[in-house]
DNA sequence: TTGATAATGAAAACCATTTTCACTAAGCAT
DNA sequence: ATGCTTAGTGAAAATGGTTTTCATTATCAA
């Protein structure tokens, strides 16, 4: 389970089962321990693909180690986040929420939130056009404002599918 | 100040000191009261450009009228939100910002946030170009999704200018 | 194996926002 | 104008996600 690790960091490709053993190494060059907690709870966000809640992340871990408390999941997640490992949102639910970083959107999110019945819909699945138009407003606006983009999230609050047939009485 | 209000609803043309009247109309539209702390509440949002947070409101509020309390704030962003008035954020620094809905960006608005000083820059200044490439990909991802949209907001997070600067050692 | 100390977890604190409830005032009917 | 009805208000308390505190534990370099 735990493999050697040599001192050049892979480039991002963890191959199947070493993903531990990459992000141990992100650990150590940062002075960091990769700890129990740690492993499972990057675990976790490796197994979905779902935008989850420290809570959820909480319940989720406590299954499989009930000894891991909600304390240590919100400074884990504080550190993920702050070595650039997860990603954190937040949709206006109150609750903020976390994905790992992934190679396939490395730095780019976008989500539909419903006005009406609060669902988020994951929409990261941009095609070759948005990828390239999105890319090209972050050029330009990166430019005009000497800023130095690391993340980008595109957020469209409006109606869902469901909710829009419901309201065809307004306009 | 006040002035007469026919029945339809001018097209939001609100011209100068006719804001109020537009707005009574539209609580009374809506069978709200158009009372004293909406209307100042507005007032100062319509006086800066900035995203203000409920506790930003309440003490510009709180100069002119101090019997106004926070609660009143929150009640009446909430309100104007849900009327499609206002607009709410969220940064990631733990509180809501209002900004109020103009007619020149009606409904796209794109932020940066310095990940290392919290800086937020307002970069609602789309050009023709800009605006054009995000209305593309909103009506791609709206037909993709079944999706009405309402409202848009595009972020980016990374370095400020003075930030980057500051960090040259980095990668 | 051992020691230094980074990391942990339970409980308490924090703090933006919401709820409660007695009171006030907007605006319609008189 | 005056009074009535009730939407709206504000102080205080409650809520709930997140952070801090501090005594204890576990990681890992030596
Ligand atoms: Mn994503
Ligand atoms: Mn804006
Ligand atoms: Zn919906
Ligand atoms: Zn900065």
């Amino acid at each position: 389970m735990q493999q050697s690790y040599s001192k050049r960091m892979p480039p991002r490709r963890p191959g199947p089962g070493g993903a531990k053993g990459w992000w141990r190494g992100r650990f150590k060059g940062c002075g960091y321990r990769f700890t129990v907690p740690r492993q499972v709870i990057l675990d976790t966000l490796n197994r979905t693909s779902k935008h989850l809640s420290a809570e959820d992340i909480y319940l989720a871990v406590h299954r499989t180690c009930p000894n891991i408390g909600l304390t240590t999941v919100y400074r884990t997640l504080e550190l993920l986040v702050q070595m650039g490992l997860v990603f954190k949102f937040d949709f206006g639910d109150g609750r903020a929420r976390y994905e790992l970083s992934r190679e396939t959107h490395p730095r780019g999110h976008c989500y539909l939130v419903c006005i009406n019945c609060r669902r988020v819909i994951n929409a990261d699945d941009f095609r070759e056009k948005e990828t390239e138009r999105i890319k090209q407003i972050e050029e330009t606006i990166a430019k005009r404002y000497n800023f130095r983009v690391r993340n980008q999230i595109t957020q469209f609050y409006g109606l869902c599918g469901k909710c829009s047939q419901e309201r065809t009485e307004d306009e």
